[in-house]
DNA sequence: ATTATATAAGTGTATATACATATATTAGCG
DNA sequence: CGCTAATATATGTATATACACTTATATAAT
C-alpha cells in the first residue's frame, strides 16, 4: 500500500520528511506483520532476534552485551528477554569462566527447532 | 552509522534482507530521538503525531476514526491517546452533532502552543 | 416496529519498551 | 594492598503497545 493511502493525506512538508515517514511506516508494516507470524510460537519479535543473533554464534554461547550489541533496537532489555526465553527452555544461561560478572547464553536443543519452524513461518518477509 | 557498525555483523542472507534491516534501523533512530526531544514536553511520539494531526485540520474538530487513520502505527489506541492529552489540556472532546456515536477532538489553545514549541525542538529531524 | 448487523468510541489486560537504579565483580592506581 | 572507578548483568517501575471485549448508537432487513 502507498503511504499516501496509509496515511490518507498527499500533502508533505518535504521529500525529505515524506521518506523518514514512509520509513516509520514500512518499518511499522514490518514489525506487526512478523510479530503476528511469530505469535503461534509464542514468541515475540525481539525474543526471535535474540535467538537468531545466538543461532549465529552456535554452538557457541554469547555473552549477554554481545547480544545487545547486535540487536537493532539498542534500547532493548536483554536480560529480561533472556529471562522470557530461558522460561520456554529456548535458552540457557551458563556461567563464564572468564569473567564472574558475564553470563553466557546458549540454544537449547528444542530453542534450534522452535526457531527453525518459526523460521519457516516468518521467511516469505524475507527477514 | 552505518547498519554494519550498529548491528555488528557485515553478514545478510540476502539484499533484501539488508534493506529491512535499514529500514528497522533507520525506524528506530528516528523514533528514539524524537522521542528523547519529546520528553521535556511530557509527551510521547504518539501523541505529538495526534496533535499533529489535528492541527491539519485546526480550527475544525476531527473524528477519533479520523484520526486514526491517519496514524502511521494503526494498532495505537486513539481514545487512550486521546485521554492524555485531554489530562494536559492540549485538546478537548466535544460531542457530535450529527452522530452520537462519535467523538470530536480539536486542540486547545494551550496545545497549540506547546505543540509549536515541541515542534522546534524536534525539528532538527525534519519530522 | 422489531430484530439483527454494523459502526464508533472506550475499557481491560497482558506484554513490551524505555530508562533509572541496584548488585556483583573486575580493573586501575596511589 | 586498599580504595575508586568501570563494567556486566539484573531488577524496578512507569508508560506504551497490541488486541480482545464492551457499550452506545445508527443503519438495514424483515
Amino acid at each position: 500500500m502507498k503511504l499516501e493511502q496509509a496515511i490518507q493525506t498527499g500533502k508533505f512538508s518535504s521529500d525529505k520528511h515524506k521518506a523518514v515517514l514512509n520509513i516509520l511506516y514500512r518499518a511499522w508494516i514490518v514489525k506487526t506483520k512478523i510479530s503476528r507470524e511469530l505469535k503461534p510460537f509464542g514468541m515475540s519479535h525481539e525474543q526471535y532476534n535474540v535467538l537468531r543473533i545466538l543461532k549465529g554464534s552456535y554452538p557457541n554461547a554469547m555473552r549477554v552485551k554481545d547480544i545487545g550489541s547486535r540487536l537493532i533496537e539498542k534500547s532493548s532489555n536483554v536480560p529480561r528477554i533472556i529471562d522470557k526465553l530461558e522460561d520456554k527452555k529456548m535458552v540457557q544461561r551458563l556461567a563464564s569462566p572468564e569473567d564472574n560478572r558475564e553470563t553466557l547464553i546458549n540454544l537449547t536443543a528444542s530453542g534450534i527447532k522452535i526457531l527453525e519452524a518459526s523460521t519457516r513461518s516468518v521467511q516469505p518477509n524475507t527477514i
